[in-house]
DNA sequence: CTAATAGTCCACTAAATCTATAGGGTATAT
DNA sequence: ATATACCCTATAGATTTAGTGGACTATTAG
């Protein structure tokens, strides 16, 4: 499971996605229209800005914004950011890679083994997937839950 | 991550596994060999027992043992017993399912609809699976690793 | 200039979870 | 009987999680 601290980032981020080139949009907003304590969300959303993924503005008219374009983030990166490495174990995390102390043979761990065909795949889905693509599939299932059907190439 | 509690289960369960058939392993040996805290162990085990995944037998001559055979336990069953759910979040949880308080829409939920890819995929590994096949991944490993390559059909 | 706005930063806490350890209890084989 | 080895309860330190409070600073409008 992820974190509430990864969760309620994550949801910010597709917000701020979302009113992308809207201008700066308030933490209060946020908080309020996804039910994340203000305070707290205030701690995550400037982690995300001193990583670069977001931007922000003092004073009057300041805010929070996407730090670059929806399609050049991933969720991948912020997941890492904010709840840490992908990986089920630190023998196998790119990221932040530490040796098992009890293990014998990495190379043959079974344990090893396993945890990486997990790895791969879903760092393959989370470091392929970006704001801007998953942004598309919200509206794709929005359109279908509405009944029309929208077909993509 | 999974937890040293979950990965020291494995480890137990698959060195377990090497010695299936061979009668009632003790916690201390397995503890001795795989570098485990024995009384955390012990209780990793009792839990192991109490979902049916292993067998115990007590007094002289005791130890635990497999409680199926390697080919009938998978990774998912073992893994949401020691850690808890694969999903990443409980509104995607197969076996413990809870809405999250905070979505306005679950079917158009951008993370959600994130979320269940990779739940899908890793579910698709672990479930699928066994303690038998893993060992047999192992076994091919150790070959290559010997100079000697060996082709299963 | 100054007042209001809104982000920044620091410290703190309560609760939960994780990682064990200690010590005795109980069933079993010999 | 008795040694063996799992079973059970309690406890405790460390870490993580989730959240709050308050002071400070940058920016803009007037």
């Amino acid at each position: 499971m992820i974190s509430k601290r990864t969760k309620y980032g994550l949801k910010a981020l597709l917000y701020l996605g979302k009113k992308y080139e809207k201008g700066p949009i308030l933490v209060s907003e946020i908080a309020t229209e996804e039910s994340i304590p203000q305070k707290f969300l205030e701690a995550i959303l400037l982690d995300l800005k001193n990583h670069g993924i977001l931007q922000s503005k003092k004073g009057k008219g300041g805010g929070y914004l996407l730090g670059r374009s929806p399609d050049l983030i991933t969720f991948g990166e912020v997941i890492r950011i904010l709840d840490g490495p992908i990986a089920l174990l630190p023998c196998i995390s790119q990221t932040s890679y530490q040796k098992c102390e009890e293990c014998h043979d990495e190379e043959t761990c079974g344990l090893r083994i396993l945890m990486k065909e997990v790895r791969d795949v879903t760092s393959g889905i989370l470091d392929g997937t970006t704001l801007a693509r998953l942004m598309d599939k919200v509206n794709n299932a929005k359109m279908e839950v509405n009944g029309a059907v929208m077909y993509t190439i």
